[in-house]
DNA sequence: CCAGTGATCAGG
DNA sequence: CTGATCACTGGA
């Protein structure tokens, strides 16, 4: 199969987080094993205008990797207890990033790092070059619905209502 | 419905 | 330094 290369990345989230849908995570472990994983469910986080995007605040010590160009990993701990598992999309100093929300049988983004064992050690890897961590290209392209996003309910009607979320329908 | 759990960040 | 917050999950 083909690793999904630096263009594919570097493109408005708007655009990649829904192409993300039918492409495969693949993850080789220590052990030696490598495993694809069928992305089913994404979400678009988009500049610091985005209310519910972490660079809203500008950048800092967590959101730098944002602010990097498209095909770095951004991961980052929430409620002290889930690993959040994102693509970083767009052009350097872009803050722009696709959340990884569910593959296929795994749904829930704290879920999906657990199967895969992602934690802050990923935190930066490039999709690119990684020996433990890329894209390929998938199946044909699923057909999809988008949606709001979920959890961000401090964002405010304007963005928590922006239909950011794409989920690959039942059948696909 | 709600508690758990700890990194992160704004504010003193 | 302190305290509030949080792109969630699993178990009443």
């Amino acid at each position: 199969m083909q690793r999904l290369n630096r263009n594919f990345f570097t493109r408005d989230v708007l655009i990649v987080a829904p192409q993300l849908l039918g492409k495969y995570i693949v993850r080789r472990f220590s052990d030696g094993t490598t495993r694809h994983y069928l992305i089913t469910e994404t979400e678009a986080y988009r500049g610091e205008e985005d209310k519910a995007c972490h660079a809203r605040k500008g950048k800092t010590p967590r959101t730098r990797v944002m602010y990097g160009e498209g095909g770095l990993v951004y991961v980052y701990l929430v409620y002290g207890i889930h690993w959040m598992l994102n693509i970083v999309t767009g052009d350097e100093n872009h803050p722009q990033a696709a959340l990884i929300r569910s593959i296929k049988n795994i749904e829930g983004p704290g879920r999906v790092t657990r199967h895969l064992y992602i934690d802050k050690a990923f935190y930066g890897e490039d999709l690119t070059g990684s020996t433990r961590l890329w894209l390929e290209e998938g199946i044909r392209p699923p057909h999809y619905t988008a949606g709001p996003r979920i959890g961000i309910e401090y964002a405010g009607d304007k963005w928590k209502n922006k239909p950011w979320r794409f989920k690959t329908d039942k059948p696909d």
